[in-house]
DNA sequence: GGTGGACGAGAGAGCGCTCTCTCGCCAGAT
DNA sequence: ATCTGGCGAGAGAGCGCTCTCTCGTCCACC
């Protein structure tokens, strides 16, 4: 009562093994009455070919991993990037036939098996998702001779294609939007300075208050709401002049609204605020919330692309996307 | 420059490719020193074991598959369920050496697709996160002679084990909470009824009602935060004298929450409101959301638990968690 | 009519591994 | 000294497939 085999198929069929795997593998020289015989033979049988055995001898396992290095505090978050580009990805992937095989990597013990799991053969390519400079699976992998490319660019410079939004260029624009509607006392909230985005959307605030000759005020958050509820306050505390302040992500940006309403701030009047992601609950907050989106499809989608050109040999170069500033009613 | 086989090791080693198996694969039957000496080759080379070559004698593949079978509408949107679901089960499968292979299957095309997939032997398992009682993938792969389980009980009656919380016990706690605060006229939000969350929380809704003799007052919505709150205004335009509203998700409590105070409604004052599944936000709704709260952790920590008895022959009897009613401010 | 070429189909090797079967060796019993 | 038993290690088959090489056939052209 096992499956089929091609071996079946073929004698059903009454002709050779390779003739059937031909048919299987939708090869134009085998004459049509033959085909259709092959063709019977594998539908009466229920016939799917054997994975294991035909990537044995392909060297081909069409499954990409895709990695996620992020600790459970963030992927368990209300973002949704991670269940986003997760699902982008798979469906752009199995558009072309290819698994997805899943794999956390959060803690020491997880690097090392995603590193085995990845230098083993066992997928053709990877997908790294990970956003902390810290982060030693990036350099690693990149050592393994797999194909890789990267969701983000990699906070430490490492030979990696990877696909990114324009980080600093939105942060700009959002901060310009504030300049540009007569704010003067700009503040913002930070993310980890040990991400990528956290660094890059701080850099773009202090570009343009520099050119606009503003001071910075700065608080630091880990992109969590909680956080962005802190931050503020202590905003507050610091200069309660302040008529603004840009937010490195919108679930922090909801933390902050939180904070300023408590301390009986009004939204935009008294205090302008522009967040960054243009999450789903960014429409809903009280004022719906100002902010810079980035296209989290288009950006999977392009990773998806950059590892199948990866694969016919392509140049693998970096791709940026741009950003939008989306205003709502918050500034 | 390919990777080093089991036939290299052995040579270095100096033992036959069945030695070194037998080290590779633990066992115990190999004397120490020749034991140490094809661990040193094994370290030197870097060998990994080719996994196809393996799985083709085996006929096991050590990788589940994961199958998401919903509407992208419910991924994407902000309920946090299949992302929690997918990477608890992520954490609790890499615990014991199995690899996850995510599948969407939302269109009939891919259902076709899982379908061979998991026919062709591709992986040893399969776990299926589907609600929605129209699928048929859930008795289509109940055939395949594949373990599987299901998250969630499958809406129509088919011989797969599964683990689902107590839906109805919950709903029947979050109702009888109402009535014994006093609420006269209890309405609810019913999730769709093609969803068995949707029509279990609807029939604990209805018992409870039966029994304090009150009438009931239903809308339904589909589970996301805009129907919840389409379905309040005609609610309260059906009956503008309710006094209470059972929500069976907290995605449309929070849509009903905001359609409440569009209609000058208080909260809890003149409507009590109660959710289901405590997401996140509910906590930081306005009111503080009162709901029910399900285990999404140990309810997927039990499903991988109940594949893998499974594996090892085990009866597959399904298994129901508890909820838990958690009193904020809303009711 | 003979030859060359093109094309369709089969034979068979081999991908890297596991596992059964067999064999050799040594210890202990007779 | 011979035999038996047990255990550790090797030989070799075979998992199911792909793919190269070879062969046979048929047609076209000289």
């Amino acid at each position: 009562m096992r499956r089929p085999t091609l071996e079946a198929v073929a004698a059903r069929a009454g002709v050779s093994r390779a003739t059937a795997s031909r048919v299987v593998n939708g090869q134009t020289t085998v004459a049509p009455h033959i085909r259709d015989a092959v063709q019977q033979a594998i539908d009466e049988l229920g016939y799917v070919p054997n994975s294991a055995a035909r990537s044995l001898v392909t060297q081909r396992t069409d499954s990409i991993a895709l990695v996620v290095s992020e600790p459970p505090t963030r992927v368990f978050s209300e973002d949704p990037l991670f269940s986003t580009v997760i699902r982008m990805a798979s469906v752009e992937l199995e558009a072309v036939n290819k698994q997805v095989v899943l794999m956390l990597a959060s803690s020491a013990k997880s690097h090392a098996r995603v590193e085995r799991y990845i230098a083993g053969g066992h997928v053709d390519g990877a997908m790294l998702i990970s956003m902390h400079g810290a982060d030693p699976l990036p350099p690693a992998i990149a050592r393994l001779r797999v194909p890789v490319v990267s969701y983000g660019r990699p906070a430490v410079p490492v030979d990696i294609p990877y696909v990114d939004n324009d980080n600093v260029g939105g942060a700009e624009a959002a901060v310009r939007h504030l300049v540009e509607s007569g704010r003067r006392r700009i503040a913002t909230i930070a993310g980890p300075q040990d991400m990528i985005g956290g660094q890059d959307r701080l850099t773009g605030y202090r570009n343009v208050l520099r050119d606009s000759d503003r001071r910075s005020i700065v608080a630091v958050g880990d992109f969590t709401r909680e956080s962005g509820a802190v931050a503020m306050r202590q905003l507050l505390g610091d200069d309660p002049g302040l008529d603004a302040v840009f937010v490195a992500n919108d679930l922090m940006a909801v933390g902050a609204l939180q904070s300023l309403r408590q301390a009986g701030r009004r939204v935009p009047d008294d205090v302008a605020v522009v967040g960054f992601d243009d999450i789903e609950a960014a429409k809903y907050t009280e004022p719906p919330l100002t902010t810079i989106r980035h296209p989290i499809a288009e950006q999977t989608a392009a990773m998806v692309r950059l590892l199948l050109d990866l694969f016919e040999g392509g140049p693998g170069d970096p791709v940026i996307l741009p950003t939008e500033l989306v205003v709502r009613e918050s500034a």
